[in-house]
DNA sequence: TAATGTCCTTGACCCAGATCAATCGCGGGA
DNA sequence: TCCCGCGATTGATCTGGGTCAAGGACATTA
């Protein structure tokens, strides 16, 4: 029961259909080059809730996130959580050349993962620039969007915190489906409160607060507890302090 | 006047007594790899203040840091200001394949930066893997540096945040002049104490107290403003809320 | 249909850190 | 020697968000 599901529905899958195949790292591989990873890959699924690996622990694998989200945490001794990371499908979990997690990793939703026996994935590396090229890429944009959730947590307040929690979500969400309509955007939160809360820096009373606080000025509406709609994103990003254009009428 | 001494002082240098050799980007480089970096390489200089790049302009180089210290900031168009990045000796600015600044960099002392265009970087790096390397390394360092600041930023006490900076300053000063001996760690602050407030989201006055408060407690000892004495580290780390060990006498 | 559990909301109160303001102290220039 | 200016300190007060506590809304199981 306690690791109900760690290795099971691996219906095993070909990367030529694999949904992520040109965003993970994987991404710049040729067809030979994805045969030699296929060797040495598996696929593991979890369950919403399911902690994937706990910092710490010895870790033999690196992998990809395919379907699914899951987060990445720290923990004081106290109990004072932090997540630094957010890893949606393509996202890279693990580094090449650590052999223990430095974060807990947990599923927030059902995920697969795409998971590459360490030490194999690490002489491969090394000699297939293709994906030394692509994990530096990818790793240059986390480290970009870690600066950015730096000025977040240090500088914005709880309503500018959660406004740009949904910013990113929602541009995220359009992203993946772009059926490039405009009209207002409409998308499932995948997280509790208490996860946006880890996110932002604040307690889960004050997310509820603010998110209410949003729904009263109209600035979002709420369907149930997750489904979010904005009307006006241009709105939504000047409530975040973002303020990309900063256009002002008159 | 406006822009004195950027590209002043350029005592031109020979790799192999260059003092980051061996920890910076290049640091796996051959001689003949060294040899075609030199020829896309040049020094600037820049004194304590001066701003090196503003978010946004165009950056045609890439640079290490080979002496001094250098900040990375975020600016709300409020005014209220994030540091994201603080820029050591062999320290890495800027990105391959991005042609515009992301952060202001401003040199919080005198500095003497090893500039590379960036173009030719570019194609050095897609044909040299032990450029790309390294690079990743460094990244995937910085990636970590950052989570371990959101950490900082999000969930700690402005005591705790204080501790947490002045225990990686000391850290990091211990490692450079590594003379072994353990002893009261003695310091420089390379930083104002508006520096560390934009680093640890808070005011300075904020800062302030708390150093006052750690040197009242007998965690530090100041000498004039900047020079600080850490009679026993562990102590600070509690501060910090580190707590590496966390044996606690019976 | 009730019982239970999980997630969320809302209210009342409090405190850590922000804000506003005065002062200090040291280094550099005339 | 005095003055000036910048960084730092310290005090008084205010407030955003934390803490503590009481329900509410569903979904699952019995």
């Amino acid at each position: 029961m306690a690791t109900l599901g760690n290795f099971a529905d691996t219906h095993v899958q070909d990367c030529s259909d694999c949904p992520i195949r040109y965003r993970a790292v994987c991404a710049r591989c040729e067809p030979h080059e994805l045969d030699r990873l296929d060797s040495i890959k598996y696929y593991r699924s979890f369950q919403a809730g399911q902690t994937v690996i706990w910092s710490g622990d010895p870790m033999d694998f690196v992998a990809s996130v395919v379907s699914g989200i899951a987060t990445l945490t720290q923990t004081m001794e106290d109990g004072r959580t932090q997540m630094v990371g957010l890893l949606l499908p393509s996202d890279f979990v693990g580094r090449p050349g650590r052999d223990r997690a430095a974060y807990d990793v947990v599923a927030t939703t059902d995920i697969v993962m795409c998971c590459f026996r360490r030490k194999p994935f690490e002489e491969m590396m090394a000699r297939t620039p293709h994906i030394a090229q692509r994990l530096l890429e990818m790793t240059l944009d986390e480290l970009d969007a870690a600066r950015e959730w730096m000025l977040v947590l240090g500088r914005k307040t709880a309503r500018e915190k959660i406004a740009s929690l949904l910013a990113i979500i929602g541009r995220r969400d359009a992203a993946l489906h772009l059926d490039g309509r405009s009209g207002p955007l409409v998308f499932d939160l995948p997280l509790t409160r208490e996860a946006m809360a880890d996110y932002l820096g604040l307690t889960l009373e004050t997310v509820s607060r603010q998110i209410s606080a949003l729904k009263k000025d109209g600035v979002i509406a709420l369907e149930g507890k997750r489904r979010v709609t904005v009307p006006d994103m241009n709105r939504l990003l000047e409530e975040a302090g973002d303020d990309s254009d900063g256009g002002m009428p008159a």
